[in-house]
DNA sequence: TTTAGTTACGTAAACGTTTACGTAAACCGC
DNA sequence: GCGGTTTACGTAAACGTTTACGTAACTAAA
């Protein structure tokens, strides 16, 4: 038998109100019932269901990610900063892991309304109309992370990728790289996809060198075998290239692996950055240079901010935050020949 | 104002009572009131709320996982099993991150069972004492899983690593090789420290080969910054070793990338195989040769226990899965020479 | 001394379910 | 057509909390 409210009571000679007072330090109670009823609590182990507590107060202290790719090693970093800060705010977490499948997304959202999760964070996918909808309903606060939408006004916490793609990109023309290709993710990503290589191309005009969109070359997806399988084809288009500006690190390793099969000796030949900063980059033989997002950060960010809309009940402030390009060996200073 | 089980009941002209045998399709209604209450429910788009659920059944339909590290890629695919498979039995997980802290395993624990979760997955630790009475007292059931222990029943689901580990050393010593280090994790550790080194020993013993302690090199855990910095103590005591058995692939890696630093050709000049078979271990230049653990699987498997336990309350069968070496290019056979 | 206000509680309803128990009607065998 | 069983419900208690409301005792002001 598990020990309740009840049994505290009895034993200090109380009321359950009383106790429940004393726990949610609500006023009206003396410091001497105070002292006893603690007493009482610490010798029967005590501690309160919050399962029942859910079902009065309506917090759950329980959040729900959505995410559509738990494998992606992008998110783990991700993760590990919501689930940190969360557990520090007292609650957990539960990671829902969509596949970018809409069925399943409805679903999970289903879920996470039933469970009756404070709160919810969407993460790394285009906000659809219907899911907008559902979490309406719901009533209950959610924050958009490494995405944002532009049909329904959500805070949101992410990077410019435009911006930071713009930065890799010059990053390699300041080390004097003219002949350059990308390889994109799903340029249908308004999210991730397109920025991207709208930064690139903005990069490529302003200073002056003429790009083809040949130069790009597009997978469906941000993984490793993409990055294997374009860049092959990129290189047959453009065999006097120098530099790759990848999407991704996981698309970089990629490339610097399927350059490796072609004999092709990065950076000697062939200069790689990529985009992310995830933990394999330091791990890549040469050390990638890539532009990097604060991902951990993001995750504590945003799960503050899911904190606060439940806490205040108010909405709050998107941020963007900054990127930077860290420098390791994958890159070639063209200019030092 | 949210539609509850009453609501239903009211515009459906039947009890709470009814409603709830139909949700629960417990005897005791006719198909007629059943087709009315169920188009009622859709109606209203009524949902039970498994809080107040919960508070009656005692089920919660959430399990808890506790593992050391998260970010650990290790991690990763066994928590997608895991996930996956707590999805697929209408449940949630709710993840912790112990870092090996005991103190915050405990504050864990006690998150689990305030929140009253179904079951527990304990992960890739020794299950020390105050954690096992603590769950014990909670009543309720829990697997081990990539550990197992000694002291108290309980089932469990890995790999026999001292078997894997003479498996690995035995496919170097097969492809030529005599002159073979290891680089091992904590020595300490009972369950996948001390058993890899035994299998290394072991196999290096039994055909034959001279071996003293010098030849493994331990460090404090499996990571890439271990074999990075073990590497080069390793080599500096046996330069002539041709080849190297990492305790996993993150230390593979490490090692790959300081013999890459040292001008030490992999496989050329020396040999690697890993532990594990993450994600990576194909990303590598060269792709490295590693006995592979179902990662995945043994996730599933363990989900699959917990689930059993919980449902027909009884215990399970251990599971010892088997592990198998994936060849990829980071073992010379010398053979062939 | 009376009155108004404060303090320190206790009682009971509420949260949204499940379920033990009760009951009236229908059914069955003889 | 009578006892007994089954079917199809309804009523109300229970799960473990929080909290609105009530109240008795004490305090302070007039």
């Amino acid at each position: 038998m598990t020990i309740t409210i009840k049994d505290v009571a009895k034993k200090a000679n109380v009321s359950i109100a009383t106790v429940s007072r004393i726990l949610n330090n609500k006023p009206g109670y003396s410091k001497e019932t105070e002292k006893k009823v603690l007493e009482v609590i610490d010798e029967l182990g005590y501690h309160p269901n919050s399962i029942a507590r859910g079902l009065i107060s309506k917090r759950t202290h329980t959040i729900g990610v959505l995410l559509p790719k738990i494998s992606s090693m992008l998110m783990n970093e991700v993760i590990r900063g919501i689930e940190d800060t969360t557990h520090q705010n007292g609650s957990s977490v539960i990671v829902c892991h969509t596949e970018s499948n809409g069925q399943k997304t409805m679903q999970y959202l289903q879920l996470l309304k039933d469970k009756q999760v404070d709160g919810i964070i969407f993460t790394s996918e285009r906000l659809k109309e219907e899911y907008y909808q559902f979490v309406k309903k719901m009533e209950k606060p959610m924050v958009l992370l490494s995405t944002e939408s532009y049909d329904f006004s959500i805070p949101f916490v992410k990077v410019n990728d435009q911006h930071a793609a713009y930065t890799a990109t010059e990053y390699l023309i300041k080390k004097g790289h003219r002949n350059i290709g990308m390889i994109s993710g799903n340029p249908e990503d308004q999210v991730a996809g397109q920025p991207r290589i709208n930064g690139f191309l903005q990069a490529m005009n302003n200073y002056q060198i003429p790009v083809s969109h040949e130069h790009v070359v597009s997978e469906d997806g941000f993984s490793f075998e993409d990055g294997l399988k374009a860049f092959p084809r990129l290189i047959r288009q453009h065999p006097d290239l120098t530099a790759i500006f990848a999407a991704s690190d996981e698309i970089a390793l990629g490339v610097i692996s399927a350059a490796y099969e072609m004999n092709i000796k990065v950076p000697d030949q062939l200069s790689v950055i990529g985009y992310d900063n995830i933990n394999i980059a330091q791990m890549s033989i040469p050390p990638l240079t890539t532009v990097a997002q604060p991902l951990y950060d993001m995750g504590e960010k945003a799960t503050e901010m899911i904190f606060e809309m439940i806490e205040k009940n108010q909405t709050v402030e998107s941020r963007i935050f900054s990127h930077q390009v860290v420098e390791r060996k994958s890159v070639k200073d063209l200019n030092k020949e």
